[in-house]
DNA sequence: GCGACAG
DNA sequence: ATCTTGTCGC
């Protein structure tokens, strides 16, 4: 693989060429149909930062029957790589698996990132249901892709490209923009209607909204605990007899 | 060269 | 995402 001026070669120690081949042969295994079976338990999964170099990822269970949250877990792990828009995955995936599989079951998961509504069709959501063997669904706020064109569906928006809709454009209870895209083992239709049977007074679909601040509340303890050790070592410092 | 760009 | 309190508004 060469680099070109788009997409450099390495940036701060990510091989971004071989990234995107490793996406690039994981998406065709992502199905974008219905795989069936029921949809009654549905997680949610979000990471925050307590730091630059930690992630943590928050997982929380959704019982549609019962109405409410059943169970929720989370996983710490060290960050290396950066921020990089369409390489989401290799910054959040694996905390992500780790809470998956610190989780009980469940039938579906929805995740805070594009799904195959991506450049190479295989956003956070689909990598992640690839990888953990699970259905699941991107949710976003913004869409990540520019092109294809925008059409009336059955009763929401969706973007088309080359012909096929890649991603539906929903609004939330509160009014904010929501991307649904497919991510693995759903229609895009089925993924739109679980979302929307999800609808809260927030944002995002319950499960996620609810893993969402979960991680953040838990990532600002966490950042108050580092700055409480951080004030006591300078205590210890200002005692001891080298200063 | 400048802007855009999931979280 | 995160740094950050209250505040203006639907």
């Amino acid at each position: 693989m060469t680099a070109n001026r788009h997409q450099p070669y390495k940036c701060r120690g990510v091989n971004i060429a071989r990234a995107i081949q490793a996406q690039k042969l994981l998406a065709r295994k992502v199905v974008t149909r219905d795989l069936g079976g029921e949809v009654r338990r549905v997680a949610g999964v979000d990471v925050s930062y307590p730091c630059e170099k930690k992630a943590l990822a928050c997982l929380v269970v959704y019982d549609l029957e019962l109405g409410r949250a059943t169970e929720a877990s989370c996983a710490l792990c060290e960050v290396r790589v950066p921020y990089i828009p369409g390489l989401l995955a290799f910054r959040e995936l694996k905390p992500m698996l780790m809470a998956v599989r610190e989780a009980g079951s469940f039938d579906a998961i929805i995740v805070n990132g594009c799904g195959v509504n991506h450049p190479r069709r295989l956003g956070l959501a689909s990598h992640l249901g690839i990888v953990a063997g699970v259905r699941s669904i991107g949710v976003t706020k913004r869409s990540l892709i520019k092109e294809g064109i925008l059409e009336e569906r059955s009763g929401y928006v969706v973007r088309v490209v080359d012909g096929e809709a890649v991603e539906a454009i929903l609004r939330a209870k509160t009014g904010g923009r929501l991307v649904v895209g497919v991510g693995h083992g759903f229609s895009l239709e089925t993924a739109v209607s679980v979302v929307r049977e999800l609808l809260g007074w927030r944002r995002f679909p319950l499960p996620l909204a609810e893993a969402h601040m979960l991680s953040s509340k838990m990532a600002r303890l966490l950042r108050a605990e580092a700055s409480l050790a951080d004030r006591k070592s300078d205590l210890h410092l200002s005692n001891s007899p080298l200063m």
